[in-house]
DNA sequence: CAAGGCGCAA
DNA sequence: AACCCTGCGCCTTG
């Protein structure tokens, strides 16, 4: 059956799941998080953390239910000053609407992202829905069970059952924030204290043996006799680079707020401040440090999970880092809540901070290094942007160059090769060990990869002996950059193996396919911060993007193949439809028309490689040579000729082109939500983002009928939690009459089909690159002829191999020459090297 | 120092 | 509902 019959009813709307979900109520209706968490075994350090009864009841009386499943909730009454108050909770599933329209949708806004998820955020109606973690992470941010009831309260507009809030809810935040944030991991001084509020927590957790005998008893004090301290505040602490001007407009909104503003926000702004917990107090042990690990997985286990503070301010044992924000540099608005969030008592909280790709993560980063002034480790995913932050570094604070040091194979390798012209053999080491001992004595900033620091195979010299440096010492901060990646199996062992005080994540995309992004609640700790894309896109933080799906129909031939073909060659064919590329085409045409710079996406190498020759459009992928990327890049940045490029996954992350301004895709890595996301982050910023009615364009092209619709309706999902509305268009309009359109005879379509059924016959691919290889090898392809060659390239098979370099030629030589659809498959290729890798299968059984 | 192997992520 | 291609980083070798 068609899947497209199956999404009509999306065709020409705005397409928002999260709320038509809403719509369909069930019975009872589970926590979805909840469900996944208690089935979830990887999770184990978490084990018992979910409360069991964290289901809600639906829809008792007076509500109806129709037999369509829609309940009936007109008998729901209003409160006083309902217009006023912008939220709504379902007492079906528990999720909290809220009016985004509404004048105090913001600050209800800061507080439901406190709180709860964001399910979905379009323009005028959002849905957030609380789970045991987001409670948690309000919890650690300082809320308590109360003041997150009073202030739903105050905000719900309606009167639901009696009460404002459905007794589920309620019941639901009290067990979830009970034990949650009770008890914090303190390191002072380089010790480890368990640290509350709560004196009988405290007891309640000693009952437990293996914290009982944690526990240091210095003083020989009675068991129950703890250490007692004012509990900390921010006094005193300024976060470097807040914009003094923006605090003015803030306050000068709460002096002209009404009474009624007053009524419903006082709460909110209190809990913001924290400033009425001076006269509190927190009690506290003292732990063996070998033994917090320990602890902390005991204090899981018991439901009590520790949060993580840092008192950097008064942590003698570390030594200072002189580390400072340049003058003129100023943080924005919402990097500054990020901040007040990690800093808001005044000690370094672990957690996690969500910003959109542009919106400057990296300067919170930095501005959270200045803040706590100690050795720092950044970790990325690569080299490029190892390189990246160490400028960054560079261009906003005063640090001095000599105080950071990046760790990449590369770098160190440069170290190895310089020190190799000197004549002691054990030079290297001796120097190593002498700058080291240096940094040791004072203190600096390390740049280096995860999988430099979770290496588990033999390392070089010089790396294993900057590993002992960074697993013996004690950091301050340890900055992880992309921290979406940190749960995979091998990464996540950076947080066990480096010992530091404070744990900063950063991310754009907190989505993972598997399962695994619950665990860094305890891998790093709770998510700090979110930002909501379309408010910083309509604050002209980042630029402005209009969404569109574009429906392309299979050619029938095509349509035919795919219905026979096996998963891996459909994939090559829905890519490869021809209507798809006309398609691609005439939208770049369109664009570059418009004074736009495109980019095009393909996961797709083939796909990739023929659409850009067909369009003579320079493109990148993996085997592009650095010196030929750097080429491209520029000329697409600088070359007002150059208004296209192709790029494969390559693009996905690091690439940063301001320059660009639409972007298409015509080929994806499956359902990846974390690809779509970053994969439009690359155009958001555009640097003419700040231009009267300025649009940024993102295209995903999807042949119909196929897996692909699929596939894309989950891509977009991420996005569409953010707030974008994604347009389907089935039909674009002008482009019959467009001309120079490719592929418009039927016969080369066909030609194109042959091709490509015969293409990519796996084993085959290798045996053409090598041929192609040797054939090339005299005239190594450099950057310049490369792009030369394929920039005059237009729909030319026959002189294909001369144009190209390398491996480019194995598709065209597969099929048997020059595009001729050949029943004989290109098995013949080179016996040799056919049963290389089934050699390697069996000797590494041996 | 270029190129290839290997392992990993998604 | 699972998927497999692709790219990158680290290390070794010629």
């Amino acid at each position: 059956m068609p899947l497209s019959a199956k999404r009509k009813f999306f065709d020409e709307e705005e397409y928002t799941p999260g709320l038509s979900k809403a719509k369909k109520t069930k019975k009872q209706v589970k926590l979805p998080v909840t469900d996944n968490l208690s089935e979830d075994e990887s999770f184990s350090g978490f084990q018992g953390l979910i409360p069991k009864n964290a289901v809600l009841n639906i829809t008792r009386p007076p509500y109806k239910m129709a037999p369509n499943g829609i309940v009936d909730y007109s008998s729901i009454k209003l409160k006083n000053h309902h217009a006023s108050r912008p939220l709504w909770i379902n007492p079906g599933n528990g999720h909290i609407i809220l009016e985004a329209f509404s004048p105090f949708a913001e600050k209800a806004q800061d507080f439901l992202i406190t709180i709860s998820e964001p399910v979905s955020r379009p323009s005028l109606i959002h849905e957030y829905k609380m789970t045991p973690y987001s409670l948690y992470a309000a919890v650690s941010v300082g809320l308590e069970t109360e003041a997150i009831i009073d202030v739903l309260k105050m905000l719900s507009k309606a009167c639901l059952c009696g009460t404002e809030i459905p007794d589920s809810v309620i019941e639901m935040i009290r067990e979830c924030t009970i034990s949650y944030g009770k008890v914090k991991l303190l390191l002072k001084q380089n010790r480890y204290f368990v640290e509350s509020s709560h004196p009988e927590v405290l007891q309640m957790l000693l009952q437990d043996p293996a914290i009982a005998e944690a526990r240091i008893n210095s003083d020989g004090a009675a068991q129950d006799t703890f250490i007692t301290n004012k509990a900390p505040t921010d006094k005193g602490l300024v976060i470097p680079g807040k914009n003094d001007a923006t605090a003015d407009t803030d306050n000068k909104a709460k002096e002209n707020n009404t009474q009624d503003d007053e009524l419903l926000f006082n709460t909110v702004v209190a809990i913001d401040k924290e400033d009425e917990e001076d006269e509190d107090e927190v009690h506290s042990f003292e732990i063996r440090s070998e033994k917090f690990e320990n602890v902390k997985k005991r204090c899981n286990e018991l439901n009590y999970p520790m949060l993580e503070e840092y008192d950097f301010r008064n942590d003698a044992t570390l030594a200072p880092l002189e580390i400072d924000l340049k003058p003129i540099t100023v943080i924005r608005p919402y990097q500054e809540k990020c901040l007040s969030k990690m800093f808001g008592n005044g000690r370094a909280r672990s957690g996690i901070i969500v910003l959109p790709c542009g919106a400057g993560k990296t300067l919170v980063g930095i501005t959270a290094a200045c803040t706590i002034k100690k050795s720092c480790l950044v970790l990325c995913t690569s080299a490029v942007s190892v390189m990246q932050w160490k400028q960054q570094f560079l261009q906003w604070s005063n640090i001095k160059e000599s105080q950071i040091s990046v760790f990449t194979s590369d770098q160190k390798e440069k170290v190895r090769i310089t020190l190799r012209l000197v004549p002691f053999d054990d030079y290297f080491s001796s120097y190593l060990i002498y700058w080291l001992t240096k940094f040791i004595g004072q203190s600096g900033i390390v740049i280096s990869t995860y999988s430099m620091v979770a290496n588990t195979r033999t390392r070089s010299y010089e790396a294993s002996k900057m590993m002992d440096f960074i697993t013996g010492r004690e950091w301050g901060f340890i900055l992880l950059d992309e921290v979406h990646v940190v749960p995979a199996n091998m990464f996540r062992r950076v947080v066990t193996t480096i010992a530091a005080h404070t744990k900063l994540g950063l991310t754009a995309t907190l989505v993972r396919e598997d399962d695994k992004i619950q665990d860094l609640n305890f891998l790093i700790g709770p998510k700090l911060y979110e930002a909501n894309w379309m408010d910083l896109a309509s604050k002209g933080h980042i630029a402005n993007v209009q969404c569109a799906e574009v429906w392309c129909d299979m050619t029938p031939e095509f349509y035919a193949e795919y219905l026979k073909a096996s998963s891996r060659k459909r994939m090559l064919l829905y890519a490869m439809n021809p209507n798809k590329l006309q398609a691609c085409q005439f939208l770049i045409q369109y664009h570059e028309e418009r004074g736009d710079k495109v980019i095009v996406f393909s996961d797709n190498v083939y796909a990739l490689e023929k659409y850009a020759r067909l369009l003579g459009v320079p493109f990148i992928h993996g085997k592009t040579k650095p010196p030929e990327r750097m080429y491209i890049l520029s000329k697409f940045q600088h070359d007002s000729a150059t208004n296209t490029i192709f790029l494969s996954k390559v693009g996905d992350t690091s690439i940063d082109l301001p320059e660009a301004t639409c972007l298409i895709q015509i080929s994806s890595h499956y359902g990846s939500r974390r690809q779509e996301a970053q994969r439009l982050g690359r155009i958001l910023r555009a640097k003419r983002r700040n231009d009267e009615g300025f649009n940024a364009f993102f295209y995903s092209l999807v042949s119909r009928d196929t897996q692909e619709m699929f596939y894309s309706t989950k891509r977009q999902q991420f996005l569409i939690d953010q707030g974008y509305a994604f347009k389907v268009i089935t039909k674009l309009e002008g482009m019959e009459k467009a001309p120079n359109l490719v592929y418009r005879e039927h016969n080369e379509q066909m030609k194109l089909l042959g091709e490509v059924l015969v293409a990519n016959d796996n084993a085959a691919d290798l045996d053409n690159d090598i041929e192609a290889n040797a054939d090339d090898l005299p005239g190594t392809v450099t950057s310049r002829n490369f792009n030369s060659q394929a920039k005059g390239i237009v729909r030319r098979t026959t002189n294909m191999k001369s144009l190209s370099g390398a491996d480019h030629m194995a598709y065209f030589e597969g099929s048997g020459g020059h595009g001729k659809p050949s029943g004989s498959t290109p098995k013949k290729k080179a016996p040799a090297k056919e049963h290389h890798p089934l050699f390697k299968r069996q000797w590494m059984k041996r």
